[in-house]
DNA sequence: ACTTCGATGCTCT
DNA sequence: GAGCATCGAAGTA
């Protein structure tokens, strides 16, 4: 039985947090008891104030200082009008944190595509937003809970990723910080985003 | 009050 | 690959 990640888990570089957390598991339980969990197969670290990509750091207002919540809480970006699930990775006034990007199904598929009703399987949550909206969450009722909340935690990797089976691009979708290799996707796997870019920075494709 | 801009998604070509 | 819907937040006034 693999334990739950603490929210001690991710005090820490955004960076190696995301590389950790890659291959774990997302667990989502209903108010009904049932149970929604994926593979995490893509994510991405955000890391205020040394990050050009981290647009919160820029800002003073609300937005970022809901985003600079203690290590361990789950916080939502909003992007296009589209909530995007993160783990907060530094104490309490930073904003960085871990973005979840994509996951691969595991229970509850037929819940999730009713959450998300999608034609072709392959969309139901290979994307940020998409994610959120076919685990059926809530962001106003997850934003600032603990990672270990019942409702929503997360599940280490059995068995850890090996360096040949983590592939390390840019991030996707934003203008500054192109040049940091921060975006971990899991090699070769279907349900990782299709967004661009897709140019390995590390490693070889 | 109005304009601009995304850490996106969808629907076409 | 391109165009558009979308909405909260920032900047401007």
């Amino acid at each position: 039985m693999t334990p739950t990640l603490f929210p001690a888990h991710f005090e820490g570089d955004p960076v190696r947090i995301a590389r950790d957390l890659l291959g774990g598991t997302l667990v989502r339980v209903l108010d009904t008891g049932e149970r929604l969990s994926g593979r995490i197969v893509e994510v991405e670290a955000y890391d205020c104030p040394r990050d050009p990509a981290c647009t919160a750091g820029r800002f003073h207002a609300a937005r970022s200082a809901e985003m600079a919540i203690a290590a361990g809480h789950w916080l939502f970006w909003t992007a296009h009008g589209h909530p995007l699930l993160q783990v907060s990775c530094r104490p309490a006034g930073v904003a960085a944190s871990v973005l979840i990007r994509a996951l691969e199904p595991q229970e509850g598929l037929g819940q999730m595509l009713s959450f998300r009703p999608v034609t072709r399987e392959r969309d139901l949550t290979n994307g940020p937003a998409k994610l959120v909206y076919a685990l059926g969450l809530n962001p106003a009722q997850v934003s600032g809970t603990p990672v270990n909340s019942p409702a929503l935690h997360l599940l280490p990797p059995d068995t850890p990723l090996t360096d040949e089976a983590v592939r390390v691009t840019a991030r996707v979708g934003i203008k500054e910080g192109r040049h940091l290799p921060w975006r971990f996707t899991v090699r070769g796997n279907p349900w990782v985003s299709p967004a661009l870019p897709s140019m390995d920075l590390v490693g070889q494709g």
